[in-house]
DNA sequence: TGTGAATCTTGATCGGGATCAAGGTTTATC
DNA sequence: GATAAACCTTGATCCCGATCAAGATTCACA
């Protein structure tokens, strides 16, 4: 109420919902969020966070406080082993993103989650979200669908880290996401096929 | 109603729910379900399936028509890739087993599911199921709060599968989940951890 | 409980991917 | 657009785990 008063606050506001409207579209279309569910989530989401190349969303350690949605840039999810980083993921626009043993169990993070360029992210917290999963059965059921596919997802990603030869574990990842390759730099993407980069290198041709 | 009328039917059925009793406790301790739901459960539970060692319960190609709970016995969840068999997990006593990709997308089978010794369980069927999670909305609740679990369990496996030295898979798995080295046959496990036999046997000591 | 089959162990050899190193190319930032 | 940093490629070497083989042990089932 007491916003529209003001004019600058209203084209802040404008502004903030218009970029809104890729999520909205997402909830209703890839996610099948009925319009009442979709208007109840949105109300929560919060305003833009933009990170630069190289920033950290989140960090080993830190409990995982938001379910992020990327408007735009990438992101890459690693944890660290003696020394070395293991990338386990990535994250683009138009989907949904954090470091989900932590968001689900709220407890400290294992991942680090970070910019490989400019990103902007907007994002809905732990507590509301759960809020509104009670609240909302329909939501709550498209939650669980949604967290079905992750697991199926993680399922895939095993059959693929147990393939053997290094040539076809990537084959595997070009077949299902070839963009990736061009959007991510092939150093991460050889961590997350299990070899190193020169063993990418040399299978790509 | 009938069948209490033949003493040798309600025998069968005392037998049948005496047996359910430890997923009756499982529904309720395990998996906190309340009174009311468990027991809307337990009604569609399907009677006792016996298997002999080296049966199969589902085989690649099947449609995944139960999830299942197993009353006694172990068995081992398999994939074929090139003429070799790789092993991605077990089922034992007072767990819920079925090939979940085939059996929450209800389509044909990557998996074999075997038994490895005398195995006894009881199914709901995916219909029956489904049907239950749309009636129930505390039983959505709670099959959402397992598929995240199992989703954090799959992201815990990442790990162990992305850990270089076969020294350390193995140490991991010892950590987290001992029994199975005296359950399953080496072998086994082996494939499961991503390495041959031998280099188990070598580094078990 | 006896008998064959399945499993586990130990040894020897081999090969593929990691590692180290250096040069060339692309990309970020001012 | 200049400059540095990040990234990709190619070559040479090495090491660890797979594979093959044979013997010992345990286990399944009659």
């Amino acid at each position: 109420m007491k916003r529209r008063q003001s004019p600058a606050s209203q084209i802040r506001f404008c502004r903030f919902t218009e970029k809104l409207s890729p999520l909205h579209h997402f909830l209703q279309e890839q996610l099948h969020l009925p319009l009442e569910e979709a208007n109840a989530l949105l109300r929560h989401w919060q305003k833009p966070r933009s990170l630069k190349r190289g920033e950290f969303l989140t960090r080993k350690g830190q409990v995982e406080q938001h379910l992020y949605y990327i408007l735009e840039g990438t992101v890459v999810i690693f944890y660290d082993i003696e020394e070395n980083e293991q990338v386990v993921g990535f994250g683009y626009a138009d989907t949904l993103i954090c470091s989900f043993p932590s968001f689900i169990r709220n407890r400290p993070s294992d991942y680090y989650i970070q910019a490989l360029g400019a990103t902007e992210l907007v994002g809905i917290t732990h507590t509301d979200f759960y809020c509104l999963l009670e609240q909302h059965p329909r939501l709550e059921s498209t939650w669980r669908q949604m967290v079905e596919e992750a697991l199926l997802g993680r399922i895939e990603r095993e059959i693929d880290l147990l393939t053997v030869s290094p040539r076809e574990r990537i084959q595997r990842l070009l077949n299902r996401s070839q963009h990736i390759f061009q959007l991510i730099p092939h150093k991460y993407i050889a961590s997350y096929l299990r070899m190193a980069p020169e063993t990418l290198s040399r299978n790509m041709k």
